[in-house]
RNA sequence: GGUCCGAUAGCUCAGUCGGUAGAGCAAAUGGCUUUUAACCAUUGGGUCCCAGGUUCGAGUCCUGGUCGGAUCACCA
């Protein structure tokens, strides 16, 4: 992109022009040569900013330093006047019922009757002046000698009315008001959609019946050089969306129709969940802890890590992928209830509801087993929903997911119950089919088609898949070079027929119980069955939001798990956790029995805001690092010969 | 990584069969002292994502690439 020169052009003559030129392009080439992207290069320069730029400079002349320190608001509403404060609480609530009754059915858009509307003002001229600033909102409405304009404090937005015989212009130098006829007009007149204004008026109705501040001083705080987003359609484009975030939450701000929450409404819905977490834990007896970001060992889930390097100690250290193993130390140490929510770093793809780095709130409780964790997970649940949305019933996606209810529901119970009702007639499901390894070999091969072909698939269709169902599958190299055992074969089948038939089906809130201890290396066996895992997983709209489990507190059996983990990992699974010696050692003082979950906090807000990509629900998700321009070095090696 | 879709004025988008590049908003200029997607008049604004190819002629067709989105695989 070029250079733009229009703008300073027009202050000089022709020879001044050329040196000007000339000097510009000197500075452009040696910031080049540091690498150092020239200002105009960062910001398009176009027809719009120029103008913009220009307004800038004639603001400067009339009020001095355009970009000010402070403006004071006034504190008629009982705090300081925001915007948001002043339409909430309009200051005259206190001292007339009737008129703030007035004022508020003005938000409904009804007009007040005349003669109250004359009564309404001259009460609200009496209270005295507010002072309010905000964005310019919209483009002036200029007629002639006076115009409207709406200011936003980011939430909402308050009409103000500019006449020019009765507004003033505060110098930004002194402080001072300006003593000089049609001034502040003049200074309005510079102004574009989108700076920020502070005013000084009194609040009256319009003729429409729109609150309003009638401008007695005016005070320039600070330019937008950049044009504001559409005002219709916001920002359409989601990468500008997702990279400028800033510019999407202004365009939440100043867009006039919108469908569903404004992105500034799903950041402040998150934020809810989150502090109503923090207190429900706190208020449990929990308390919140920071465990290493950087590790000497990944390791506390099954997920590939950032790599990073520590110069001073030459050593490298990854990104966490858990905090689990730090918890539990602390339980060790005797913390009963502790909790972190913080970032976890995961170096996989990036998909919908997938980005490198995400929330989790991870939490553990001495003396709890799986059972009353799902207990307590569904209290939590409950009270962050109803705290965030209002009610226990939330749609997402066109379904309506009903916090009320939590079922329970066993992983091969519901695997066996989908194999029963979806195989053909001719080969009625067996469960002792799924101990052995011809059928579940069959079975695979099935569930794989069946996974590929959708659903739902008709009994012929069935039939079809069934009879060629008898290829060879990914686990045949385990078993033929021993890394995969029979009992691991059946695990991994079950878990697998699992992801495929049933967990895309799961919309309302359901525990996944009873896993396979094999893929469960950190938790406790059932007393009940000792090939079961005491460890659920939380699904809603197909999608997993926790997972908790029974903590294995036995250090040789923790261990003996590791070291099988440490067996996957040689033979090529590299998301097989790594043993780490220095938790072995701390399960080895003795831990508490204990509970513990981990919670997809950006999982849940996608949930709670009706957000199909959790790029929507993460102020500034990764992405590729943008492209910059090129074409200045040709521009300059060109114009200088 | 595979598949599908998209990229045209500052923004949101049209652009027919391959035949002179369009609208609304925004901007600039003028008018208008209670408007509210203000209004009226006038004006300026384009590397049609990039590179090749086919053609007398490409925004349009073909090939390759860049970036983005959706989806599948992996994962939470």
């Amino acid at each position: 992109m070029r250079p733009n020169f229009a703008v300073s052009a027009c202050r000089g003559g022709f020879s001044f022009v050329i040196a000007q030129r000339w000097f510009i392009l000197r500075v452009y080439a040696s910031l080049k040569a540091m690498n150092i992207t020239p200002f105009d290069e960062i910001i398009e320069q176009n027809d719009q900013t120029a103008a913009r730029h220009e307004h800038l400079e004639k603001l400067r002349e009339l009020v001095g330093n355009p970009y000010p320190n402070k403006f004071g608001r006034s504190r008629l509403s009982g705090d300081e006047d925001t915007i948001t404060r002043l339409l909430g609480h309009p200051p005259i609530a206190e001292v007339d019922a009737e008129m703030a009754a007035i004022l508020a059915s003005l938000g409904e858009g009804e007009r007040p009757p005349a003669e109250k509307k004359d009564e309404l003002n001259e009460r609200l001229k009496a209270l005295g002046n507010v002072r309010i600033a905000g964005r310019m909102a919209v483009p002036p409405r200029v007629m002639g000698k006076a115009a409207f304009v709406h200011l936003s404090d980011g939430i909402s937005r308050l009409q103000i009315y500019v006449r020019k015989q009765d507004a003033v212009a505060i110098s930004n130098d002194t402080g001072e008001p300006i003593d000089e006829e049609g001034k502040a007009w003049e200074v309005f007149g510079y102004l574009d959609h989108g700076d920020f204004i502070g005013v000084e008026g009194y609040l009256f109705i319009t003729n429409t019946g729109e609150l309003s501040v009638h401008v007695e001083k005016l005070q320039f705080l600070a330019k937008a050089m950049l044009p504001m987003p559409d005002k219709m359609h916001g920002i359409a484009d989601p990468e500008i969306r997702q990279r400028q975030r800033y510019a999407d939450l202004i365009a939440s701000s100043l867009q006039i129709e919108h469908d569903g929450l404004t992105t500034r409404e799903v950041f402040e819905r998150r934020a809810k969940i989150i502090s109503s977490i923090r207190h429900f834990l706190e208020d449990h007896g929990y308390i919140e802890v920071e465990t290493p970001m950087l590790t000497p060992k990944a390791t506390g889930a099954a997920a590939k890590p950032f790599v990073t390097h520590h110069n001073a100690l030459d050593i490298e250290l990854y990104a966490r992928i858990a905090p689990e193993l730090y918890l539990k130390r602390l339980v060790v140490g005797g913390f009963e209830k502790v909790y972190e929510l913080n970032r976890n770093f995961r170096n996989e793809g990036i998909s919908y509801k997938h980005n490198p780095e995400f929330t989790m709130l991870e939490f553990y409780c001495a003396y709890m087993d799986v059972n009353g964790m799902m207990d307590f997970c569904e209290e939590l649940m409950r009270q962050s929903v109803l705290k965030a949305t209002g009610g226990l019933k939330v749609t997402y996606e066109g379904n309506e997911v009903d916090f009320g209810i939590f079922r329970r529901v066993g992983m091969r119970q519901s695997v066996i119950e989908e194999l029963e009702r979806i195989l053909p007639e001719s080969a009625r499901f067996d469960s002792a089919w799924l101990t052995d390894i011809t059928r579940v070999r069959q079975l695979v091969a099935f569930v794989l088609r069946y996974g590929d072909k959708g659903k739902p698939v008709s009994i012929d269709q069935a039939i079809s898949i069934w009879e060629d169902a008898d290829f060879t599958t990914s686990f045949d190299k385990g078993i033929e070079d021993g890394t995969l055992s029979h009992e691991q074969v059946f695990d991994s089948f079950l878990v697998h027929a699992f992801e495929i038939l049933i967990e895309p089906n799961l919309i309302q809130p359901t525990f996944i119980i009873d896993f396979p201890k094999s893929i469960s290396p950190l938790s406790k066996a059932s007393p009940e069955n000792p090939q079961i895992a005491e460890r659920f997983e939380l699904f809603i709209n197909g999608m997993e939001v926790a997972n908790g489990f029974s903590e294995l507190n036995d250090p040789k059996e923790q261990y003996d798990r590791f070291a099988d983990q440490m067996k996957a990992r040689e033979s090529g699974d590299e998301e097989a956790m790594v043993l780490d010696e220095d938790y072995i050692r701390a399960l080895s003082y003795g831990m508490p029995p204990a509970a513990g979950i981990g919670i997809g906090i950006d999982r849940l807000t996608m949930l709670l805001t009706n957000k199909h990509s959790i790029r929507d629900v993460i102020l500034f998700p990764h992405m590729r690092p943008e492209r910059k321009g090129t074409s200045t070095d040709e521009t300059i090696a060109s114009e200088e010969k």
